[in-house]
DNA sequence: ATCCAGCCGTCATGAAGTCGTCATGTCGGA
DNA sequence: TCCGACATGACGACTTCATGACGGCTGGAT
């Protein structure tokens, strides 16, 4: 996967990151010191740098400072226990692509690091929602969202009406569908896309989705 | 779902964040001056305000001030084409809550819109109550106030409707929780998450949290 | 030390939802 | 009218979740 460099004095923190990072799928690369960072990354490849701003001998700001001057220029997200607003703007400033405050909630420090992360696995939740009209898909929580009301949709058919509006106004035929929602590269000789459809014009009244008779399927939403 | 109001002189930057919002699933609404923000405010109950500094006739700062004197004082973020360093501090030291900088990447300021809008992390580490709707979670003392009675909740359970709860609006997957709240990197191939779970329920009569068939749970409180 | 209450992970079982298949009905086009 | 394609309703295998019960464990009170 990717490439993540954890610069911190603490010992207990770097553990703490490394379990998190590596359970992530990432290969994780520790430094106590920003001189020790810096030797890293003259040698190793970094995709990402988790800087602790806190640090005896040389501080994250200026090991930050000395990154942008290294041969490479990995995304930095500083760590600091200090809610200082100067701080905070000086590291920003200085071309750290983030800051996060200690302590800090795993999660939301796991979601930043994939953010910055070239491709993250997570880059999804820009189109968490479709919309096309008055109705509005929401693909996480598998709901439509009509004039009507709420409807809670299965996974498959969540897959199936996000893949058709997507592509709205185009013809999906049906092997396009069979590839991309089923993930079938074979007709499997049954009529699983029909009936897939059919339940999804059940509980949607009145759903855009017109039939290309010897092709597929069409959403014509707006 | 949350109201933000885009305050931007040129016409392009409103279509391009209003875009990136209502994906997000907000409700936007723009202003082309400060004079015009203000007026929004009056009248529309606002979540959020990103807010561009440069501008003709009122500038972000004037605008900013303005707002704190307001019958409403929602979030402001800054946004600025000038890496000034003494207009970041000047914003900030005003009340902004974050400053994000021209040109800037969707995700970044996407995911401080959301911060801001989630309450923030500023508070969240340090809070001890998290609170949606009628329902609010002292986190210290492991009590739930509702809107028929505090109940007492253990420790696990806490944890685990405060991870809900801050991630509301999120689909939190099952590995997810198992990794924030239990500490484990791994299925410890039983239904904790479940159980665990299903004893809220039991305490808490209709809480909000739907569950996502095959990923997880999702807090749904407003 | 002993007991008790609450916590919490595990398990067995049942309920509910998912989804592919099939049989049959219906419709459109040559 | 005939044929093929799509629509529709039902069925059943399968997965996943909900639920109640059990028991080890711990910390506090007796």
């Amino acid at each position: 996967m990717s490439t993540v460099l954890v610069v911190d004095d603490e010992e207990r923190v770097q553990a703490f990151l490394r379990r998190a990072l590596v359970s992530q799928g990432h290969v994780v690369l520790g430094a106590e010191t920003g001189r020790e960072a810096l030797d890293v990354l003259a040698t190793e490849s970094v995709d990402l740098v988790l800087l602790d701003i806190v640090m005896p001998e040389m501080n994250g700001l200026q090991c930050l400072a000395a990154i942008a001057e290294g041969p490479q220029q990995p995304p930095v997200i500083m760590l600091s226990g200090v809610s200082d607003v100067a701080a905070r703007v000086t590291a920003l400033d200085r071309g750290a692509v983030d800051f996060v405050g200690k302590p800090f909630h795993l999660s939301e420090l796991m979601a930043r690091t994939r953010r910055h992360l070239a491709g993250g696995p997570r880059q999804r939740t820009t189109d968490r929602y479709i919309e096309s009209g008055s109705l509005r898909l929401d693909v996480d929580r598998r709901r439509a969202h009509t004039s009507v009301g709420v409807t809670a949709l299965a996974e498959r058919e969540t897959a199936l009406l996000a893949h058709l509006m997507r592509r709205r106004g185009d013809v999906c035929r049906r092997d396009e569908l069979l590839h991309d929602v089923w993930g079938l590269d074979f007709d499997p000789g049954s009529n699983v896309v029909e009936v897939c459809l059919r339940r999804l014009r059940g509980k949607l009244e009145d759903l855009p989705v017109e039939t290309v008779r010897g092709v597929g399927y069409c959403f014509v939403g707006d």
